[in-house]
DNA sequence: GTGCAGCCTCCCCCAAGGTGAGAGTCAAGG
DNA sequence: CCTTGACTCTCACCTTGGGGGAGGCTGCAC
């Protein structure tokens, strides 16, 4: 139990004495002794082990007040927690490529291969629709629901291109701000009044015939989809359609309050945590 | 030339009011007119596009005053711009996650199969020296010169596990603070009188006989080596021989004093910019 | 004219420390 | 015992990139 000063622990940690005087503070590493009339502190020669631990983890940039945590949990728990911070750094990480690809590629003028747009004639439509106000998880679980008032009591089929299922969203919808976000499945035209009648959970609309300009999403990118954090894919699809509509002069600013931001779901088999349907992200003009 | 005010601006680059006066202060995004009265700030349509790009900078954690810089430039330029900083964040990101996957590893049990321990006798030498305080870029064009001495006037081979190499590091040496490092290479005693003159740059000295704990160290993890920023290896190494120094109860401190952490250097080919040598981190104990 | 949304500046707050000022403390040497 | 020099203390301000709110103007519509 050999006690060492503050200038020695600094030295043996490789903290510095700034750093060691505000995980005192913080209560993350606390001296085994404190002078309680010169405030002098005091370390254990046997904590320099968890100092080194500290200045490790804050390598990893993990907060101090998770650092203060993870010393109270035992070894296994605490590298459990440690990957499970890693992977959200590794799932950070990745969407920052795509970003930096992505600029690197549009600033030195290669036209980026990914994020092409086309575009689409919508006739005039049936929409059997569910809308709400929910933040971007809800987004998803609303679609869920959606899928299972539909299935709950199956119609003839309908899907393909013309009758995909999409959503729509009205407004901004963020982690923490949440927008009205409407799930649409298109119906014949001849047959919506009884289906309006079949599903009365769901609210009969019809949408004017309009144009759609549209970018193909990569599988793994729908929005905080199934696994995981919002995909930097949305934004570069975002960033794609307004290039493309100020390319082709075309004001979206009236059509998007009309219309709304789209995502198209091509489902083709059961949707599970692990698989996801194919989507594209649509900017409807006239 | 459409004037808009700061709130949809906002929305349209979807960067904060906070954001976007911060910017306007520190001049990365200075609107197009400020009223001199009301001091509103009224933004042209088309900066909506540099907006964009700022916040997609920000999300890789360029600092504003390199986002500054970068939009003053040509596209291409800026492109390289952040091609550089992309490969200096995925070079950190690199170093965390084989720090990540060490402490996982050794928090969960996991006798880690990196960085193993072994012990070897060193038997009493004479030693030529070049010995200079050097910071951590330092200490490799040391070594450099260390070499090209040794070169200039070659003598009969003395490679090999007993002749190699070595460098001892005798404080601490970082990359903003510099600490005395020695380059050194064993001689035969018989010779070493005849060897200190015909090397009159180098020192001639002789070490006592001693152990080392020593640590095999990747390829590419030499200190701050030809191609890089100093490895999150040599903190890994450092840490498994205070582990092992403590498990068998030897009290590192007092000879380390005296012999100093070392790296030896197992060359056995020609040191370019791309090959570099084998060595070992080694602990002396006695 | 009056209401209200939008905008302004100013101030304090966060993490995780770095830097320095001014004062108190410890241990060793004279 | 006293001094000196190395250590250490607290306190306060600076950094980056904003967030939050107070209190006060502005601009525009009815």
């Amino acid at each position: 139990m050999e006690e060492i000063g503050i200038g020695e622990f600094a030295r043996r940690s490789r903290l510095s004495l700034k750093a060691l005087r505000l995980y005192d503070e913080r209560g993350v590493l606390v001296p085994a002794r404190v002078d309680e009339v010169s405030g002098y502190r005091y370390y254990d020669l046997a904590q320099v082990e968890a100092a080194r631990l500290v200045a490790m983890l804050r390598q990893l940039d993990l907060p101090l007040a998770a650092i203060k945590e993870l010393l109270a949990c035992d070894p296994v728990d605490a590298a459990e927690r440690i990957a499970a911070h890693w992977r959200e750094v590794e799932s950070v990480h990745d969407a920052r490529r795509e970003l930096a690809d992505y600029l690197v590629n549009r600033l030195s003028g290669k036209r980026s291969v990914m994020y092409e747009v086309g575009t689409r004639e919508i006739p005039e439509r049936s929409l059997l629709c569910l809308k709400r106000n929910v933040d971007e998880r809800g987004a998803w679980s609303l679609g869920k629901e959606f899928i299972a008032i539909l299935r709950e009591r199956p119609l003839p089929k309908m899907d393909g291109r013309e009758g995909a299922t999409f959503s729509i969203y009205w407004g901004e919808v963020s982690a923490d701000s949440d927008g009205p976000v409407e799930w649409c499945s298109p119906v014949p035209a001849e047959r919506a009044n009884e289906l309006a009648e079949h599903y009365p959970e769901l609210i009969l609309r019809s949408e004017p015939a309009h144009r759609e300009a549209y970018v193909a999403m990569p599988n793994d990118a729908l929005p905080a989809g199934p696994g995981g954090n919002p995909s930097v894919h949305w934004q570069l699809a975002s960033e794609a359609l307004r290039a493309w509509a100020e390319e082709n002069g075309i004001n979206a600013e009236s059509a998007l309050e009309e219309l709304g931001m789209r995502i198209t779901y091509f489902v083709t088999g059961p949707v599970t945590k692990t698989s996801a349907p194919d989507c594209d992200f649509a900017l409807p003009f006239t």
